[in-house]
Parts: structure tokens; sequence; C-alpha cells
DNA sequence: CTCCTGAGGA
DNA sequence: TCCTCAGGAG
């Protein structure tokens, strides 16, 4: 395979030429001995790339191999999940964390079937006016569903282009990786060249200090233990578990003070993660 | 642009 | 402590 990689003549951190020309043929050597065999990539339809991207937001792989079965056994196709409470998914997400990624993909999937026929579109452009994906998870779908040549960033596709390309900088925008993105992507093969690149990319995540804080994007997060999170994470697994609650049960449940709780339900209720019922919440 | 959003395993 | 196949609000 001839791969050609052209950087704009102005960057301070020039291509090194060897390593552009090997470059793919790295990825894909790596890619044939470690292929990662993940259920998303076996029995591809849309529905299931749309779930699996949806979780893998900020989940890693291992946690969402555990669920993503779960799901799909229980909501088996967007008629299931576009047809099921809320409250339903929500329980079915347990365990994944950012809950309201798990509505996103619920008013995705009633979108789909209600304003496209039950059909995911194949184009990012109009995938990204779904609530919930963006940039990335739609460059994905559309090379993972539709195996269709275009061009996208995430974090493991960042990782392996900094590594590679960017030896000797820091602040390494996504801007500046695109155009290499572009370059090297495989035409005839984007499904492939993108599961190589992620799969490689997963690998320097393991075995190296993570290229990615390199990268002008990256962001330490913030501490879990006693932040807003953990309590909104706590008042949906108290909902779960007992239906309707008081605002007063819900703080004096979760040992937090009244003020504080109910600017997290105030929040809760806009995202449409809980409903008011009469003096009391309830998952919608 | 900054900041927020869960949960869990290494 | 570190990170996770980001998106959206402001």
């Amino acid at each position: 395979m001839k791969v050609l990689v052209r950087a704009p003549a102005a960057q301070e951190t020039t291509v090194k030429k060897r390593e552009a020309e090997g470059f793919a043929g790295t990825i894909l050597d790596h890619y044939a001995g470690h292929k990662r065999k993940l259920p998303w990539r076996e029995d591809i339809t849309p529905y299931r790339i749309l779930v699996s991207e949806f979780m893998l937001q900020q989940t890693q792989v291992e946690r969402v191999l555990v669920k993503f079965p779960l799901f799909l056994q229980r909501f088996p196709d967007f008629s299931a999940l576009a047809g099921a409470a809320l409250k339903d998914v929500l329980a079915s997400w347990q365990g994944l964390g950012y809950n309201r990624r798990a509505v996103n993909l619920w008013k995705t999937a009633m979108s789909v079937v209600k304003e496209h026929r039950g059909q995911l579109p194949a184009g990012a452009d109009e995938l990204v006016r779904f609530p919930g994906i963006g940039f990335s998870t739609a460059g994905a779908i559309v090379a993972f569903a539709f195996d269709k040549p275009v061009v996208f960033i995430e974090t493991n596709i960042r990782r392996v282009f900094i590594h590679f390309f960017f030896q000797d900088r820091t602040g390494v925008k996504d801007r500046e990786i695109l155009p290499l993105v572009e370059a090297t992507l495989d035409r005839e093969n984007p499904r492939q060249w993108y599961y190589a690149l992620m799969d490689y990319g997963a690998m320097l995540g393991r075995s190296l200090p993570n290229p990615n804080r390199r990268s002008a994007h990256y962001a330490r997060q913030a501490p879990f233990e006693g932040s807003d999170r953990q309590v909104r994470g706590g008042v949906i697994r108290a909902l779960l578990g007992k239906g309707t609650l008081t605002k007063k049960t819900i703080s004096s449940t979760l040992g937090v003070e009244a003020g504080r709780m109910a600017r997290i339900l105030s929040g809760l209720e806009k995202e449409g993660l809980i409903a008011r019922n009469g003096n009391g919440y309830q998952l919608p």
C-alpha cells in the first residue's frame, strides 16, 4: 500500500519521511496480529453501531463489553428502544455512567423511527443533528456502520497521530491532525483502517505515557468524590429503586444539603432525566 | 473558549 | 492517582 502524507509547509514539526512511509504498514501489521474482537464489529448494523458508540463515549471498552449484549437483548432494534419507557432504558444503562447519554440515545431512536422511517441516515451532516451525536460519533458511525470514507478524530486516533507525527510537540490541535487523517485514510476500506488505527491507539495507551496529554484538547477529569456527578448518579439510582420520592427524602437519603439538592434536581429535570410528580420526583 | 456530565478498573 | 472509541451548554 502506498501512502502519501504531506505536512503543512509552515508546520514547525515536519513529518519524518521514513515514518510517513512506514505508518500505514505499522498500523496494519499491528492490526493483523492484534485486532480486537468486539461484538459491535461482528454482525454490523446501524443500530448496533449507534448503541455501541453512545456507550463508548467516555466509557471504557471493557465495561461496555459487559453492558452491550444485555442492552441489545433488552432493546434489540430502533423500534424496541423508541417504544420503551425511559426508566427502563436508564435501568439498563446503570454502570455505564453519564445517564444523559441514555436519554440522548433514547431520543435519537425515537427520532429515527418517527422522522426517518426507522432508517439511520448515512451522512455525518445528518447524524450530527441527533441529540448526543457530535463530530466524533457521527464520523465513527459513517465509517463503521456504512464503511464510507470520512475524516474524524477520537481519542485513540488522536493518540496515534500525535505519537507518530508530533513527536516533539505539545498543544497539538485537532485542526493540525485532521489533514493527516485525511491524507492517510484508506478510501477503499475505511472501516478496517479506522479499526486498525483505534486498536493501535488503544495499545499505545497501555504502553506509553498518554500521548494525548500533548493534545491541546486534553483535559484532566475533575475528582468524582463529593461532586455533583456523584449526587446525580445517586438520585437516578434512588428513583430507580423507589419510584417517587420527595426532595426532602432524596436529600436525607444521599446526605446532601437542601439548597444544593434543589439545584441538582432542577438540572436533572431540565435535562429530562427526572420529572416532577406533585410533591416529589420520579423517572419520566 | 471553559466547564459540566458517572462509574469503575488499573 | 490515572483514564475512558465526547457532547453540549454557556
